[in-house]
DNA sequence: GAACTATACGGAGGCGCCCTCCGGTTTGTC
DNA sequence: GACAAACCGGAGGGCGCCTCCGTATAGTTC
């Protein structure tokens, strides 16, 4: 606080301890290996054991289970930001649509992690804040690019498209129809002049 | 099981004790209004304080949280299915989406308890099952007149219909989000020969 | 490399919630 | 009114979340 704010974050805090940042990633790891394999209601305990650490550890680098679930969460959706690169190349409609199979891969594998997070909705707005704001940037161009190449209709925004999206990955319960929704929602979404 | 299925139901188990109904309401009453208020993660011990009985009593109505969230869940989709009939009389588009307009409506409100009940999902199969038909077999007569009226796109089922529906509503964090994000969908959806 | 300090470690333990169990109470029946 | 079946309540065991603090180690200085 106070005037700390000004002062840029290298002078401020020396970085970690060898020993604290290893023992983080490690966490980290034993947390995404543990609630991909028994679901996310594991024991914190369970994932200090796996990481090979003491639980006061686990819980200094993240002082609550929702910080740890926040952790892998935005991690792996600034990952899926840094995508769109690989589509800089593309028509413009398959630019779109191939960053959103991205998109629906992604929330595919991590429907159960997003679930839980759903829990916290009300109390962690900056979380999903952050995320939301990363990937709309991300994606942005992309919608863009197309509607002013006239293939996708102008009165939808990217925070629009996404949340179509996100919606019906996560309440499909087999991939054969997620693409069948899928194909719909894209339908209304080509230019309509 | 065995021969017991055969024999209907009221002369196999006499119904229950007065209080024992009672009781069942009150707690199911005051489950609904705590959810309601303080989020679905509120103590079971606190819905017994409120309805006013022992913590014994709730736990031999619904053996477990789950259990009572169910409880909650198909009883309103249950009325949720007996609206349709309500739509009886109206044109087949009109009454299509009024009816999705109250899917959407019930949805909304109970975002927190579905959220919770996602958690769920796979070991909890026969519930959705149960729910999902109930909504299927209330929702698909009015998806028939509508395809069948040639307003509807006829490669959609009532099930990938309703899982786009619910899809949108989850995700979207505004009322004015449902409507465009779902205008979008419902353009999809229309007869486009 | 020894001495020193800031930093980090680990796990015992407090707390609260989930659920079970059973002695006591109430309801419905004869 | 008496009896059995059904039901009640809440004490208590178990477990997971999180805190706290005595101990250990990394990094620094000489």
């Amino acid at each position: 606080m106070s005037t700390a704010d000004a002062i840029p974050t290298d002078l401020l805090k020396r970085p970690k301890r060898a020993d604290a940042l290893r023992n983080y990633e490690k966490v980290l790891a034993a947390a995404r290996e543990a609630f991909a394999e028994g679901g996310e209601a594991t024991a914190l305990e369970e994932i200090a054991r796996r990481a090979g650490v003491g639980i006061g550890t686990l819980y200094r680098n993240f002082p609550n289970r929702q910080a740890l679930l926040e952790a892998l969460y935005l991690g792996e959706v600034e990952q899926l930001c840094r995508s769109t690169e690989e589509f800089a190349g593309a028509e413009p409609w398959e630019a779109l649509t191939g960053w959103i199979g991205r998109l629906v891969a992604y929330i595919g594998t991590k429907r159960a992690l997003a679930a839980e997070l759903m829990n916290y909705l009300d109390t962690d707005a900056a979380l999903f804040a952050t995320s939301r704001e990363c990937l709309w940037s991300a994606g942005e161009p992309l919608l863009v690019r197309a509607q002013e190449a006239g293939v996708v209709r102008r009165d939808i925004t990217i925070g629009e498209l996404i949340q179509l999206v996100v919606g019906i990955v996560k309440i499909a319960t087999a991939p054969e129809q997620v693409d069948r929704l899928l194909g719909v929602a894209l339908d209304g979404l080509r230019y309509q002049g």
